[in-house]
DNA sequence: GTGGTCTAGACCACA
DNA sequence: GTGGTCTAGACCACA
């Protein structure tokens, strides 16, 4: 389910939040269900402790866990989440378009790769 | 022409290499001009040397300026770059597409984002 | 009576041992009415026995409830209680306005917050 | 400046983070001014670097301070901070009346203790 | 030199 | 067992 990228240039934790923020925000992994832990995941991934450490206490800052000393970590309900990934999605479509303003790039040609886009409707 | 932002994460040599590329692109430097040199340019900005040297290093990799040794550097020829910038960008729309698609962006809510953003016509 | 909330950041035995004492000061729990065994208050509460033992060992040493060995554990007498609570809300106020003072927030702008919270008479 | 209290049940990043933000809030350490580097920092205070710069990251995080890679931390500006800590007070009151409320502490004797505070005019 | 990441391993409170 | 904190020490990119 996690796979670590060594010759990705990010950091390995950040890797890891990513990897979770998208099975968590496209319901791979339900509410209140419970994550690896910590030591489990680092044997797993042959990745140090503290490592996972840092990317779970990231992931909880962030909304997407929250952690019982104790029990686990667990995670937390997304509603919220996904619609905050939507608008950030929006939110960059429209930082690109006044990219492709500056640049020259037409109203025509943008929009037909858009279009082209949602028509390919099964490619996941 | 060049400010850095310290309060920007992004590295300085980065941030340099960043608005260099832009003030080409959008013609404001001409082919084939000087650029100002390593030491003047460190001076100006109050900034390590070995920072624009990088910079500037990146940039000739990069394609957008060429150096002459023991006279300087220079503007490159840029159409062919503004095309690949052209190019960069609409792979970048039709990336945010697919993103778009896995989260449930409706090609409504996204298309409408888009034609608002061409119509404001003169925002820069 | 008790509910947990996990994803409350505190320790369980302390979340048990603060709503006990609500229910103690606030007269719901009369003076020497028995507890539930900590057997049944673990089951109840689908929770580990020892986190139910800590809770009320420190709502013991705290003077809330006493243990009688063989019989279980009871409400103490809790007009001291009410009195050492209420000295404790007057000493907290008390080193608000010390904060309060030293990051400039003026005793108008305090004062107005007071006069308004009690003025909400049935709000609980 | 700083001064661990190893008695304090509080992680020692926590006790860092939180002497800093009092600094910071109090105008003691002015805008842009810099801090003391990590590995310094930890020296001083016998303590490991990993320690320091956790809390330094969770101090960037809450926008106090600001770190440039191959330079140093950097205090950030802070009215929004002090405009904040000011409501995070006013709230607090706000919560105290509540609880006063609930335990049956009368008005007067609330407000007594507030008025009496603010006339201690010069004890810090 | 400076911040940032990571490993290895210990210890703690809590459940 | 579980998360959270901390030490000791290494290595990296950047300035």
């Amino acid at each position: 389910m996690i796979v670590i990228d060594y010759k990705d240039r990010r950091p390995i934790y950040e890797q890891i939040v990513e990897r979770f923020q998208e099975l968590i925000l496209k319901g791979v992994l339900e509410a209140d269900s419970q994550l690896p832990s910590v030591r489990n995941l680092a044997m797993e991934l042959s990745i140090n402790p503290n490592t996972i450490q840092k990317a779970y206490s990231e992931l909880e800052r962030q909304g997407y866990i929250y952690s019982v000393m104790g029990k686990g970590s667990f995670i937390a309900v997304t509603d919220r989440l996904i619609k905050k990934k939507k608008e950030e999605i929006l939110d960059a479509a429209s930082q690109l378009v006044k990219l492709a303003k500056e640049y020259g790039v037409t109203k025509d040609e943008f929009t037909r790769v858009i279009i082209e886009g949602f028509k390919e409707e099964y490619d996941d």
